[in-house]
DNA sequence: AGCGTTGGCAAACAGACGTTTGCCATGGGC
DNA sequence: GCCCATGGCAAACGTCTGTTTGCCAACGCT
Protein backbone atom coordinates (compact mmCIF):
# COMPACT_ATOMS: atom_id res chain seq x y z
CA UNK A 1 0.00 0.00 0.00
CA UNK A 2 1.34 3.38 -1.40
CA UNK A 3 1.94 5.83 1.22
CA UNK A 4 -1.47 7.96 1.33
CA UNK A 5 -0.78 11.46 -0.58
CA UNK A 6 -1.98 14.37 0.95
CA UNK A 7 -3.06 16.41 -1.97
CA UNK A 8 -6.48 16.02 -2.24
CA UNK A 9 -6.78 17.32 1.62
CA UNK A 10 -4.53 20.35 0.44
CA UNK A 11 -6.74 21.04 -2.68
CA UNK A 12 -9.74 20.54 -0.44
CA UNK A 13 -8.01 22.81 2.31
CA UNK A 14 -6.77 25.25 -0.46
CA UNK A 15 -10.37 25.63 -1.57
CA UNK A 16 -12.00 26.16 1.63
CA UNK A 17 -9.30 28.61 2.84
CA UNK A 18 -9.70 30.77 -0.66
CA UNK A 19 -13.47 31.06 -0.26
CA UNK A 20 -13.92 32.26 2.87
CA UNK A 21 -10.64 34.43 3.28
CA UNK A 22 -10.10 35.74 -0.70
CA UNK A 23 -6.76 34.08 -1.99
CA UNK A 24 -5.10 37.38 -1.35
CA UNK A 25 -5.69 36.91 2.82
CA UNK A 26 -5.24 33.65 2.41
CA UNK A 27 -2.53 32.28 3.76
CA UNK A 28 -0.18 28.57 3.36
CA UNK A 29 -0.01 28.51 6.99
CA UNK A 30 -3.91 28.42 7.57
CA UNK A 31 -4.17 26.09 4.20
CA UNK A 32 -1.46 24.00 6.21
CA UNK A 33 -3.16 23.92 9.37
CA UNK A 34 -6.01 23.07 8.27
CA UNK A 35 -4.23 19.53 6.18
CA UNK A 36 -2.41 18.88 9.91
CA UNK A 37 1.37 19.84 8.24
CA UNK A 38 3.53 23.13 8.55
CA UNK A 39 3.45 25.47 5.44
CA UNK A 40 6.59 24.65 4.19
CA UNK A 41 5.31 21.19 3.46
CA UNK A 42 2.97 22.59 1.00
CA UNK A 43 6.15 22.81 -1.28
CA UNK A 44 6.28 19.50 -1.87
CA UNK A 45 3.26 19.57 -3.84
CA UNK A 46 3.32 22.87 -5.51
CA UNK A 47 5.24 25.56 -6.71
CA UNK A 48 3.36 28.49 -5.41
CA UNK A 49 0.73 29.57 -3.91
CA UNK A 50 -0.46 30.68 -7.37
CA UNK A 51 -0.41 27.36 -8.38
CA UNK A 52 -2.71 26.46 -5.49
CA UNK A 53 -5.57 29.12 -6.89
CA UNK A 54 -4.66 27.31 -9.97
CA UNK A 55 -5.45 23.88 -9.40
CA UNK A 56 -8.60 24.65 -7.42
CA UNK A 57 -10.23 26.51 -9.79
CA UNK A 58 -9.48 24.34 -12.87
CA UNK A 59 -11.31 21.64 -11.98
CA UNK A 60 -15.21 23.94 -11.77
CA UNK A 61 -13.85 25.56 -14.94
CA UNK A 62 -13.34 22.51 -16.77
CA UNK A 63 -16.14 21.19 -15.67
CA UNK A 64 -18.52 24.55 -16.81
CA UNK A 65 -17.57 24.46 -20.17
CA UNK A 66 -17.24 20.68 -20.48
CA UNK A 67 -21.22 20.90 -19.87
CA UNK A 68 -21.50 24.08 -21.89
CA UNK A 69 -20.39 22.24 -25.25
CA UNK A 70 -22.57 19.24 -23.99
CA UNK A 71 -25.18 21.55 -23.86
CA UNK A 72 -24.85 24.00 -26.77
CA UNK A 73 -24.37 21.10 -29.02
CA UNK A 74 -28.46 20.12 -28.69
CA UNK A 75 -29.87 22.37 -30.82
CA UNK A 76 -32.82 20.35 -31.05
CA UNK A 77 -34.76 21.47 -27.61
CA UNK A 78 -36.10 24.82 -27.81
CA UNK A 79 -34.63 27.43 -26.82
CA UNK A 80 -36.12 27.80 -23.07
CA UNK A 81 -35.20 24.36 -22.19
CA UNK A 82 -31.52 24.68 -22.96
CA UNK A 83 -31.34 27.62 -21.03
CA UNK A 84 -33.39 26.28 -18.20
CA UNK A 85 -30.42 23.36 -18.25
CA UNK A 86 -28.10 26.13 -18.33
CA UNK A 87 -29.18 27.01 -15.24
CA UNK A 88 -29.58 23.89 -13.74
CA UNK A 89 -26.06 23.08 -15.34
CA UNK A 90 -24.63 26.15 -13.47
CA UNK A 91 -26.06 25.52 -9.77
CA UNK A 92 -25.10 21.84 -9.97
CA UNK A 93 -21.51 22.66 -10.89
CA UNK A 94 -21.96 25.24 -7.83
CA UNK A 95 -23.13 22.48 -5.52
CA UNK A 96 -20.62 19.87 -6.71
CA UNK A 97 -17.42 21.89 -6.71
CA UNK A 98 -18.38 24.14 -3.76
CA UNK A 99 -16.91 25.94 -2.69
CA UNK A 100 -13.95 25.88 -5.30
CA UNK A 101 -16.36 26.83 -8.20
CA UNK A 102 -17.01 29.80 -6.05
CA UNK A 103 -13.25 30.46 -5.66
CA UNK A 104 -13.53 30.53 -9.58
CA UNK A 105 -16.11 33.01 -9.58
CA UNK A 106 -15.19 35.76 -7.27
CA UNK A 107 -11.58 35.01 -8.71
CA UNK A 108 -12.04 35.68 -12.42
CA UNK A 109 -12.89 39.59 -12.04
CA UNK A 110 -9.53 40.40 -10.17
CA UNK A 111 -6.78 41.17 -12.72
CA UNK A 112 -3.62 41.32 -11.31
CA UNK A 113 -2.99 37.37 -11.93
CA UNK A 114 -0.45 35.83 -13.68
CA UNK A 115 -1.16 35.38 -17.59
CA UNK A 116 -1.65 31.76 -16.46
CA UNK A 117 -5.32 32.87 -16.00
CA UNK A 118 -5.68 34.09 -19.71
CA UNK A 119 -7.24 31.03 -20.08
CA UNK A 120 -9.86 30.73 -18.02
CA UNK A 121 -10.90 34.26 -18.80
CA UNK A 122 -11.11 32.88 -22.12
CA UNK A 123 -12.98 30.72 -21.08
CA UNK A 124 -15.48 32.96 -19.26
CA UNK A 125 -15.80 35.09 -22.46
CA UNK A 126 -17.05 32.28 -24.11
CA UNK A 127 -19.39 31.46 -21.55
CA UNK A 128 -21.37 34.84 -22.06
CA UNK A 129 -20.88 35.06 -25.75
CA UNK A 130 -22.89 31.56 -25.23
CA UNK A 131 -25.67 33.00 -22.82
CA UNK A 132 -25.93 36.00 -25.27
CA UNK A 133 -26.33 33.89 -28.21
CA UNK A 134 -28.80 31.98 -26.53
CA UNK A 135 -30.72 34.54 -26.25
CA UNK A 136 -30.37 36.19 -29.47
CA UNK A 137 -31.82 33.16 -31.03
CA UNK A 138 -35.21 32.66 -28.84
CA UNK A 139 -35.59 36.36 -29.88
CA UNK A 140 -35.21 35.37 -33.48
CA UNK A 141 -37.26 32.46 -32.93
CA UNK A 142 -40.19 34.40 -31.57
CA UNK A 143 -39.71 31.98 -28.61
CA UNK A 144 -38.60 35.22 -26.55
CA UNK A 145 -39.73 38.59 -26.65
CA UNK A 146 -37.25 40.75 -25.48
CA UNK A 147 -37.56 44.09 -23.26
CA UNK A 148 -34.31 44.86 -23.91
CA UNK A 149 -30.91 43.68 -25.93
CA UNK A 150 -29.40 40.46 -25.92
CA UNK A 151 -26.30 41.87 -24.54
CA UNK A 152 -28.33 43.27 -21.40
CA UNK A 153 -30.32 40.75 -20.60
CA UNK A 154 -27.43 37.67 -21.39
CA UNK A 155 -25.39 40.10 -18.76
CA UNK A 156 -28.71 40.49 -16.23
CA UNK A 157 -29.30 36.18 -16.72
CA UNK A 158 -25.78 35.94 -15.98
CA UNK A 159 -25.64 38.10 -12.47
CA UNK A 160 -28.91 36.41 -11.20
CA UNK A 161 -27.32 32.89 -11.21
CA UNK A 162 -23.36 33.98 -10.52
CA UNK A 163 -24.75 35.80 -7.94
CA UNK A 164 -25.45 32.82 -5.92
CA UNK A 165 -21.79 32.68 -4.79
CA UNK A 166 -23.40 35.38 -1.87
CA UNK A 167 -26.08 33.21 -0.59
CA UNK A 168 -25.95 29.43 -1.75
CA UNK A 169 -25.26 26.48 -0.27
CA UNK A 170 -26.37 23.10 -1.44
CA UNK A 171 -29.04 20.94 -0.28
CA UNK A 172 -28.87 17.88 -2.07
CA UNK A 173 -30.02 17.32 -5.89
CA UNK A 174 -32.84 17.80 -5.35
CA UNK A 175 -33.48 20.90 -4.00
CA UNK A 176 -30.90 22.35 -6.05
CA UNK A 177 -32.60 21.26 -9.32
CA UNK A 178 -35.86 22.89 -7.72
CA UNK A 179 -33.94 25.94 -6.91
CA UNK A 180 -32.72 26.31 -10.30
CA UNK A 181 -35.79 25.86 -12.25
CA UNK A 182 -37.23 28.77 -9.19
CA UNK A 183 -34.59 31.10 -10.77
CA UNK A 184 -35.19 29.96 -14.53
CA UNK A 185 -38.95 30.64 -13.72
CA UNK A 186 -38.12 33.58 -12.78
CA UNK A 187 -35.87 34.64 -15.70
CA UNK A 188 -38.49 33.20 -18.14
CA UNK A 189 -41.96 34.54 -16.75
CA UNK A 190 -40.70 37.45 -14.94
CA UNK A 191 -42.69 38.91 -11.88
CA UNK A 192 -45.67 39.28 -13.39
CA UNK A 193 -45.62 35.96 -14.78
CA UNK A 194 -49.46 34.79 -14.28
CA UNK A 195 -50.91 31.84 -14.42
CA UNK A 196 -50.81 31.37 -18.22
CA UNK A 197 -47.16 31.21 -18.01
CA UNK A 198 -47.01 29.34 -15.33
CA UNK A 199 -48.51 26.68 -16.97
CA UNK A 200 -46.29 27.19 -19.90
CA UNK A 201 -43.20 26.44 -17.70
CA UNK A 202 -44.96 23.18 -16.34
CA UNK A 203 -45.38 22.17 -19.98
CA UNK A 204 -42.00 22.01 -20.89
CA UNK A 205 -40.37 18.96 -21.41
CA UNK A 206 -37.37 17.23 -19.91
CA UNK A 207 -34.68 16.53 -22.72
CA UNK A 208 -31.91 16.78 -20.86
CA UNK A 209 -31.84 15.37 -17.80
CA UNK A 210 -28.54 14.03 -17.00
CA UNK A 211 -28.43 10.97 -15.28
CA UNK A 212 -26.02 10.65 -12.19
CA UNK B 1 -7.12 81.51 0.08
CA UNK B 2 -6.57 78.73 2.21
CA UNK B 3 -3.91 76.18 0.86
CA UNK B 4 -6.28 73.59 -0.99
CA UNK B 5 -6.43 70.24 0.20
CA UNK B 6 -5.62 66.97 -1.37
CA UNK B 7 -7.87 64.86 0.45
CA UNK B 8 -10.79 65.15 -2.82
CA UNK B 9 -7.95 63.78 -4.73
CA UNK B 10 -6.29 61.24 -2.43
CA UNK B 11 -10.37 60.03 -1.89
CA UNK B 12 -10.82 59.53 -5.21
CA UNK B 13 -7.25 58.00 -6.27
CA UNK B 14 -8.42 55.41 -3.50
CA UNK B 15 -11.51 54.63 -5.09
CA UNK B 16 -9.69 54.01 -8.38
CA UNK B 17 -7.13 51.58 -6.96
CA UNK B 18 -9.39 49.72 -4.97
CA UNK B 19 -11.43 49.28 -7.59
CA UNK B 20 -8.71 48.23 -10.41
CA UNK B 21 -6.70 46.18 -8.17
CA UNK B 22 -9.14 45.31 -4.94
CA UNK B 23 -8.13 46.39 -1.42
CA UNK B 24 -5.18 44.20 -0.72
CA UNK B 25 -3.52 44.04 -4.01
CA UNK B 26 -4.13 47.92 -3.94
CA UNK B 27 -0.84 50.15 -2.06
CA UNK B 28 -0.35 53.06 -0.63
CA UNK B 29 2.57 53.99 -3.05
CA UNK B 30 0.17 53.41 -5.51
CA UNK B 31 -2.48 55.98 -4.16
CA UNK B 32 -0.04 58.43 -3.17
CA UNK B 33 1.60 58.26 -6.70
CA UNK B 34 -1.59 58.80 -8.32
CA UNK B 35 -2.01 61.95 -6.55
CA UNK B 36 1.43 63.03 -7.07
CA UNK B 37 2.97 62.55 -3.26
CA UNK B 38 4.74 60.19 -1.86
CA UNK B 39 2.94 57.34 0.49
CA UNK B 40 4.20 58.58 3.70
CA UNK B 41 2.49 61.77 3.47
CA UNK B 42 -1.07 59.99 2.90
CA UNK B 43 -0.98 59.41 6.77
CA UNK B 44 -1.80 63.66 6.98
CA UNK B 45 -4.98 62.37 5.93
CA UNK B 46 -5.50 58.80 7.72
CA UNK B 47 -4.41 56.86 10.26
CA UNK B 48 -4.72 53.41 8.42
CA UNK B 49 -5.14 52.04 4.78
CA UNK B 50 -8.30 50.95 6.24
CA UNK B 51 -9.16 54.09 6.97
CA UNK B 52 -9.35 54.97 3.15
CA UNK B 53 -11.39 52.36 2.36
CA UNK B 54 -13.99 53.27 4.85
CA UNK B 55 -13.87 56.79 3.51
CA UNK B 56 -14.18 55.17 -0.20
CA UNK B 57 -16.83 53.39 0.79
CA UNK B 58 -19.39 55.44 3.33
CA UNK B 59 -20.47 57.96 0.81
CA UNK B 60 -22.18 55.49 -1.86
CA UNK B 61 -23.53 53.17 1.09
CA UNK B 62 -25.07 56.46 3.11
CA UNK B 63 -26.18 57.53 -0.28
CA UNK B 64 -27.53 54.09 -1.39
CA UNK B 65 -29.68 53.72 2.07
CA UNK B 66 -30.91 57.53 2.43
CA UNK B 67 -32.64 56.86 -1.24
CA UNK B 68 -34.01 53.49 -0.11
CA UNK B 69 -35.55 54.92 2.94
CA UNK B 70 -37.21 57.92 0.88
CA UNK B 71 -38.13 55.21 -1.34
CA UNK B 72 -40.05 52.79 0.82
CA UNK B 73 -41.75 55.84 2.61
CA UNK B 74 -43.50 56.41 -0.49
CA UNK B 75 -46.28 53.47 -0.02
CA UNK B 76 -49.00 55.49 -2.35
CA UNK B 77 -47.60 54.07 -5.55
CA UNK B 78 -47.50 50.23 -6.77
CA UNK B 79 -45.01 47.73 -5.51
CA UNK B 80 -43.86 47.59 -9.58
CA UNK B 81 -43.64 51.40 -9.47
CA UNK B 82 -41.25 51.49 -6.62
CA UNK B 83 -39.19 48.38 -7.62
CA UNK B 84 -39.04 50.22 -11.21
CA UNK B 85 -37.34 53.00 -8.80
CA UNK B 86 -35.36 51.25 -6.91
CA UNK B 87 -33.33 49.98 -9.57
CA UNK B 88 -33.10 53.25 -11.30
CA UNK B 89 -32.34 54.52 -7.74
CA UNK B 90 -29.18 51.92 -7.61
CA UNK B 91 -28.19 52.65 -11.30
CA UNK B 92 -27.77 56.39 -10.48
CA UNK B 93 -25.76 55.32 -7.34
CA UNK B 94 -23.75 53.76 -9.26
CA UNK B 95 -22.78 56.45 -12.08
CA UNK B 96 -22.84 59.41 -9.41
CA UNK B 97 -20.67 57.51 -7.12
CA UNK B 98 -18.42 55.29 -9.76
CA UNK B 99 -16.25 53.33 -9.13
CA UNK B 100 -16.39 53.58 -5.37
CA UNK B 101 -20.01 52.28 -5.42
CA UNK B 102 -18.36 49.34 -6.97
CA UNK B 103 -15.77 49.54 -4.19
CA UNK B 104 -18.63 48.89 -1.81
CA UNK B 105 -20.22 45.96 -3.29
CA UNK B 106 -17.23 44.19 -4.09
CA UNK B 107 -15.84 44.57 -0.43
CA UNK B 108 -18.72 44.37 1.69
CA UNK B 109 -18.66 40.54 1.15
CA UNK B 110 -15.33 39.86 2.16
CA UNK B 111 -14.67 39.29 6.02
CA UNK B 112 -11.53 39.85 7.79
CA UNK B 113 -12.69 43.22 7.60
CA UNK B 114 -12.68 44.73 10.96
CA UNK B 115 -15.52 45.91 13.05
CA UNK B 116 -16.10 49.05 12.02
CA UNK B 117 -17.39 47.42 8.58
CA UNK B 118 -20.27 45.80 10.69
CA UNK B 119 -22.30 49.23 10.45
CA UNK B 120 -22.00 48.37 6.16
CA UNK B 121 -22.97 44.83 7.19
CA UNK B 122 -26.21 45.64 8.69
CA UNK B 123 -27.29 48.41 6.12
CA UNK B 124 -26.71 45.57 3.37
CA UNK B 125 -29.02 43.09 5.54
CA UNK B 126 -31.33 45.83 5.92
CA UNK B 127 -31.65 46.19 2.30
CA UNK B 128 -31.76 42.77 1.19
CA UNK B 129 -34.75 42.79 3.79
CA UNK B 130 -36.63 45.73 1.68
CA UNK B 131 -36.10 44.23 -1.64
CA UNK B 132 -37.85 41.00 -0.28
CA UNK B 133 -40.72 42.67 1.61
CA UNK B 134 -41.11 44.70 -1.73
CA UNK B 135 -41.63 41.48 -3.43
CA UNK B 136 -43.71 39.72 -1.05
CA UNK B 137 -45.85 42.67 -0.66
CA UNK B 138 -46.40 42.65 -4.26
CA UNK B 139 -47.55 38.88 -4.40
CA UNK B 140 -49.60 39.67 -1.36
CA UNK B 141 -51.41 42.54 -3.39
CA UNK B 142 -51.93 40.43 -6.08
CA UNK B 143 -49.42 42.60 -8.57
CA UNK B 144 -46.57 39.70 -9.06
CA UNK B 145 -47.52 36.09 -9.10
CA UNK B 146 -44.11 34.86 -8.58
CA UNK B 147 -42.72 31.45 -9.42
CA UNK B 148 -40.47 30.92 -6.43
CA UNK B 149 -40.45 31.80 -2.75
CA UNK B 150 -39.99 36.20 -2.32
CA UNK B 151 -36.57 35.56 -0.46
CA UNK B 152 -35.46 33.64 -3.57
CA UNK B 153 -36.64 36.19 -6.28
CA UNK B 154 -35.10 38.97 -4.12
CA UNK B 155 -31.53 36.94 -4.35
CA UNK B 156 -31.94 37.14 -7.92
CA UNK B 157 -32.87 40.54 -8.47
CA UNK B 158 -30.56 41.97 -6.08
CA UNK B 159 -28.09 39.94 -7.99
CA UNK B 160 -28.96 41.28 -11.18
CA UNK B 161 -28.58 44.35 -10.61
CA UNK B 162 -25.47 43.90 -8.41
CA UNK B 163 -23.98 41.98 -10.99
CA UNK B 164 -23.18 45.60 -12.87
CA UNK B 165 -20.49 46.25 -11.58
CA UNK B 166 -18.71 43.68 -13.86
CA UNK B 167 -19.48 45.42 -17.03
CA UNK B 168 -21.39 48.84 -16.22
CA UNK B 169 -19.47 51.61 -16.72
CA UNK B 170 -21.92 55.33 -16.71
CA UNK B 171 -23.14 56.60 -20.15
CA UNK B 172 -24.67 60.01 -19.29
CA UNK B 173 -28.08 60.04 -17.03
CA UNK B 174 -30.56 59.73 -19.93
CA UNK B 175 -28.80 56.00 -20.80
CA UNK B 176 -28.45 54.95 -17.04
CA UNK B 177 -31.89 55.46 -16.55
CA UNK B 178 -32.65 53.78 -20.01
CA UNK B 179 -30.52 50.91 -18.84
CA UNK B 180 -32.02 50.21 -15.37
CA UNK B 181 -35.86 50.31 -17.13
CA UNK B 182 -34.53 47.78 -19.47
CA UNK B 183 -33.28 45.47 -16.16
CA UNK B 184 -36.59 46.29 -14.97
CA UNK B 185 -38.81 45.68 -17.55
CA UNK B 186 -37.00 42.22 -18.08
CA UNK B 187 -37.52 41.36 -14.24
CA UNK B 188 -41.52 42.21 -14.19
CA UNK B 189 -41.94 40.76 -17.58
CA UNK B 190 -39.24 37.96 -18.10
CA UNK B 191 -37.67 36.60 -21.27
CA UNK B 192 -41.16 36.03 -22.73
CA UNK B 193 -42.83 39.05 -21.62
CA UNK B 194 -45.51 39.51 -24.62
CA UNK B 195 -46.58 42.56 -26.65
CA UNK B 196 -49.44 42.81 -23.73
CA UNK B 197 -46.90 42.85 -20.83
CA UNK B 198 -45.21 45.34 -22.95
CA UNK B 199 -48.23 47.75 -23.20
CA UNK B 200 -48.10 47.17 -19.47
CA UNK B 201 -44.88 48.69 -18.97
CA UNK B 202 -45.04 51.41 -20.94
CA UNK B 203 -48.29 52.23 -19.33
CA UNK B 204 -46.51 52.67 -15.28
CA UNK B 205 -46.60 55.94 -14.25
CA UNK B 206 -43.54 58.00 -13.33
CA UNK B 207 -44.09 59.47 -10.30
CA UNK B 208 -41.20 59.61 -8.20
CA UNK B 209 -38.61 60.93 -10.51
CA UNK B 210 -35.83 63.21 -8.96
CA UNK B 211 -34.93 66.50 -9.73
CA UNK B 212 -31.10 66.31 -10.60
C1' DA C 1 8.26 90.39 11.22
C1' DG C 2 7.40 86.30 13.96
C1' DC C 3 4.86 82.12 15.06
C1' DG C 4 2.16 78.07 14.64
C1' DT C 5 -0.12 74.88 11.77
C1' DT C 6 -0.49 72.23 7.67
C1' DG C 7 1.38 68.96 4.79
C1' DG C 8 5.05 67.12 1.97
C1' DC C 9 9.72 64.57 1.89
C1' DA C 10 13.14 61.11 2.97
C1' DA C 11 14.41 57.40 5.45
C1' DA C 12 13.93 53.88 8.52
C1' DC C 13 11.13 50.40 10.90
C1' DA C 14 8.41 46.24 11.72
C1' DG C 15 5.62 42.56 10.87
C1' DA C 16 3.57 39.30 7.86
C1' DC C 17 4.12 35.86 4.76
C1' DG C 18 5.71 33.39 0.55
C1' DT C 19 9.62 30.72 -0.39
C1' DT C 20 14.10 28.18 0.30
C1' DT C 21 17.14 25.03 2.49
C1' DG C 22 18.95 21.16 5.10
C1' DC C 23 17.75 17.38 7.66
C1' DC C 24 15.55 13.12 8.78
C1' DA C 25 11.86 9.41 9.13
C1' DT C 26 9.17 6.37 6.38
C1' DG C 27 8.27 2.66 3.27
C1' DG C 28 8.36 0.21 -1.19
C1' DG C 29 11.42 -2.14 -4.80
C1' DC C 30 15.71 -4.63 -6.20
C1' DG D 1 19.01 -5.61 3.98
C1' DC D 2 20.19 -1.72 1.08
C1' DC D 3 18.67 2.26 -1.61
C1' DC D 4 16.19 5.99 -2.88
C1' DA D 5 12.15 8.73 -3.63
C1' DT D 6 8.57 10.82 -0.88
C1' DG D 7 7.20 14.02 2.22
C1' DG D 8 7.23 16.10 6.69
C1' DC D 9 9.80 19.31 10.07
C1' DA D 10 12.33 23.30 11.71
C1' DA D 11 14.40 27.33 10.85
C1' DA D 12 15.96 30.96 8.24
C1' DC D 13 15.63 34.29 4.44
C1' DG D 14 13.96 38.11 1.74
C1' DT D 15 10.68 41.03 0.18
C1' DC D 16 6.81 43.69 0.15
C1' DT D 17 4.28 47.16 2.19
C1' DG D 18 1.82 49.53 5.96
C1' DT D 19 3.32 52.62 9.37
C1' DT D 20 6.38 55.84 12.09
C1' DT D 21 9.59 59.54 12.76
C1' DG D 22 12.16 63.78 12.17
C1' DC D 23 12.79 67.49 9.34
C1' DC D 24 11.53 71.50 6.74
C1' DA D 25 9.02 74.66 3.30
C1' DA D 26 4.82 77.20 2.69
C1' DC D 27 1.27 79.81 4.26
C1' DG D 28 -2.10 82.48 7.33
C1' DC D 29 -2.65 85.07 11.33
C1' DT D 30 -1.71 88.75 14.83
Amino acid sequence: MPRPSRWPEILQAAGQEFREHGYENATLEGIATRVGILKGSVYNYVDSKEDLLLAVVEQPARALLAELDRLLADADSGVAVRLRELVRMQVRIFSEYYPAAFVYLEHLGRLELSPRFAEFRRMDARYMEAVEALVAEGAASGEFSLAAEPRIVARALVGMVDWMQHWFTPHGEEADIRLADQLFALALGGLAAGGSMRAMLGALPDPLVVET
